[in-house]
RNA sequence: UGGGGUGUAGCCAAGUGGUAAGGCACCGGAUUUUGAUUCCGGCAUACGCAGGUUCGAAUCCUGCCACCCCAGCCA
């Protein structure tokens, strides 16, 4: 199938794919997939969200299935609205739609009468020790646990007291409701896990209705089963709690029984994903909030000029297994040049400019050459670009003495500008520094559109801008936050961040037509790399252009290898 | 001296007893009015290690090693 010039690859297969596939061989849930995305409404998503949400929604697609959004807001601590607004924004962004949307909120009352359930079988009791009690008859991971001393209250008591914790007569921590399991389980999750504890904290969404909030190991597989899931799709850290969540659900009487799958989260060096760390980078001003462009938020992705598909076809491209791995980050840069390379319009822009005199051009005279937009792509059309006499070129193109390979401007040497003409540097213009700070050229009226007739060759094409008919602009280049592979394994992470993360360059003369785009207008800035208009700051009287992501740069190379 | 997982190239990753896909990165070369793109070629006698079963093992068996996760009234 063609689509949008590119051929849609078939998806690779992976074991949770291949698990449905079974289920599917052997008519299991009806040959039915559903699938939920379950964010806690806590904080921003990220990269490692997108993963699961490639995943989840993904599958559901592929499958007929689908796919719903569900908040899993048990704890009432630090959830809010701005967070379920900004979760929902993202995944739209990134181009899902969810089934149906759901609040694990919304199922507190079915979850407490399945509690009163769960303490009739006598499978629950009211504990009534301390936090510190608690921990301390858990046990350790080599050495058993022992029994709570109310473990045995009956059914009745239990009633009442839980009765009583959900009408308020008591305060934070003075009871818990658990699970009677099995205290000597060497799987700690097992030891009477807490169910219920009392905290008189008011809900985003439910407000003082509850004081007593369900636990996440209760509620989820609950919330799964009564969405009628099939397949509950979650990361290695919660493979020991596969027994507690199939625990609960053999006990109840629920509408079925998901199975839970884990899978490795993602790691992208170079970064980080921890939500501890990402709120120390904003809070403390390291970065300019939740969306600035060198975080791997997916806001922050979305305002560095990523796309919505590139995104996915970095998660496509990664895979789903059980191994715990760390993706290069040129995996992900990859995807973007990728997609960006096709549809995004070339433009001019120097972001480092170098004044430059023809002093054969007709003095005033001004005319018109032509600019494709896309090399490659016709019917993304031209443009007309204005060339005068006086043209800024980027200060990088110029060396007075030229190093080996270097084939740009230099005393002497003659190169093109990309659809104008050939010139050839005369003199060099200093300051009272000795600095560069303007270069005397002479053109070949004979090469109109960078072509000769006789034949000859340049080697170098460098990309200008008309001095009286350009635009200034501001122009942020985003490079990687942290100098270190794994920042997060630093006990003093911020020592390593990279001083050079964001420069701002506000001095830089584009195209005119630059300055009218609307915020995030992307745009392949010829031999530099991908920018877009800022989101939030970007405007006709003062345009700002984040740098996505370079052009793969082999002279960049060659300069380092040559050790010049 | 507990339990649960994972080991295939520098980084990901297919592979499910028949003789190691693919991507990223890297290295060559061709084309090029972007040192971009595109294109061609190279890149694991080898699948954590050691044994075993088999005509045949990355795939099965045994033992060992390494790494990750679990002792919140977080999710």
């Amino acid at each position: 199938m063609i689509f949008s010039g590119k051929v849609e690859k078939p998806t690779v297969s992976n074991f949770i794919r291949n698990i449905i596939d079974t289920d599917l061989a052997q008519n299991k849930n009806q040959g039915r997939v559903a699938t939920r995305f379950p964010p806690e409404p806590n904080g921003y998503l990220h990269i490692g969200h997108a993963k699961s949400i490639c995943l989840n929604f993904g599958i559901a697609k592929d499958y007929q299935g689908t796919c719903n959004l569900r908040f899993d807001d048990t704890n009432p601590e630090r959830e809010s609205m701005e967070y379920v607004q900004s979760i929902k924004d993202d995944i739209a962004w990134l181009g899902y739609q969810w089934n149906a949307l759901h609040f694990a909120s919304d199922y507190f009352a079915q979850l407490y009468d399945y509690a009163i359930e769960l303490i009739k079988q006598g499978k629950a009791y009211v504990d009534s020790l301390s936090g510190d009690e608690i921990r301390a008859y858990r046990g350790t991971l080599t050495k058993p646990g022992k029994e709570s001393p109310y473990r045995d209250r009956p059914v009745e008591e239990n009633l009442k007291l839980f009765e009583a914790m959900r009408a308020g007569e008591f305060e934070d921590a003075q009871h818990v409701l658990r699970a009677k399991i099995d205290m000597s389980s060497p799987n700690i999750n097992m030891r009477d896990p807490i169910l219920y504890r009392i905290r008189h904290v008011s809900h985003y969404r439910t407000g003082d209705q509850w004081c007593i909030y369900p636990m996440y190991d209760y509620t989820h597989c609950i919330s799964d089963a009564i969405e009628d899931i099939t397949h509950s799709l979650c990361t290695l850290e919660f493979e020991d709690n596969r027994a507690l969540y199939d625990w609960v659900l053999d006990q109840l009487d629920v509408p079925g029984h998901p199975q839970q799958i884990e899978f490795a989260r993602l790691n992208l060096e170079h970064t980080v994903m921890s939500k501890r760390i990402l709120n120390r980078l904003v809070d403390e001003g390291h970065v300019s909030g939740w969306d600035d462009p060198r975080l791997p938020t997916i806001s922050g992705l979305r305002r560095r000029g990523y796309t919505p598909e590139s995104i996915r076809d970095f998660c496509e491209r990664i895979g789903v297994t059980k191994k715990q791995g760390t993706i290069a980050m040129s995996v992900l840069e990859n995807s973007i040049r990728e997609d960006l390379d096709q549809r995004a319009p070339r433009r001019m822009a120097v972001l480092d400019p170098l004044r430059v005199v023809i002093e054969n051009y007709p003095e005033a005279q001004t005319e018109m050459v032509t600019a494709s937009n896309h090399p490659k792509n016709p019917q993304m059309g031209q443009r007309p670009l204005t060339f005068s006499g006086v043209i800024y070129i980027e200060r990088s193109d110029f060396m007075e003495t030229p190093a080996k390979k270097f084939f740009r401007l230099a005393p002497g040497r003659e190169v093109r500008l990309r659809y104008a003409y050939y010139i050839t540097c005369t003199d060099v213009i200093r300051d009272n520094e000795g600095e560069v700070i303007e270069i005397r050229c002479t053109y070949d009226p004979a090469t109109k559109g960078g072509s000769s007739a006789d034949g000859r060759k340049v080697k170098g094409t460098i990309h200008w801008v008309s001095a009286d008919h350009s635009a200034n602009a501001e122009i942020r280049l985003y490079d990687r936050l942290f100098l270190v592979s794994n920042p997060a394994a630093k006990a003093d992470f911020l020592e390593h961040l990279n001083p050079q993360s964001r420069i701002v360059l506000t001095n830089c003369k584009v195209e005119q037509g630059l300055v009218d785009m609307e915020p995030e207008a992307r745009f392949q800035f010829e031999r530099q790399g991908y920018f877009c208009t800022d989101r939030q700051d970007h405007s006709r009287s003062h345009p700002v252009f984040n740098r996505t992501v370079t052009l793969r740069d082999t002279w960049a190379k060659i300069e380092k290898t040559s050790g010049s």
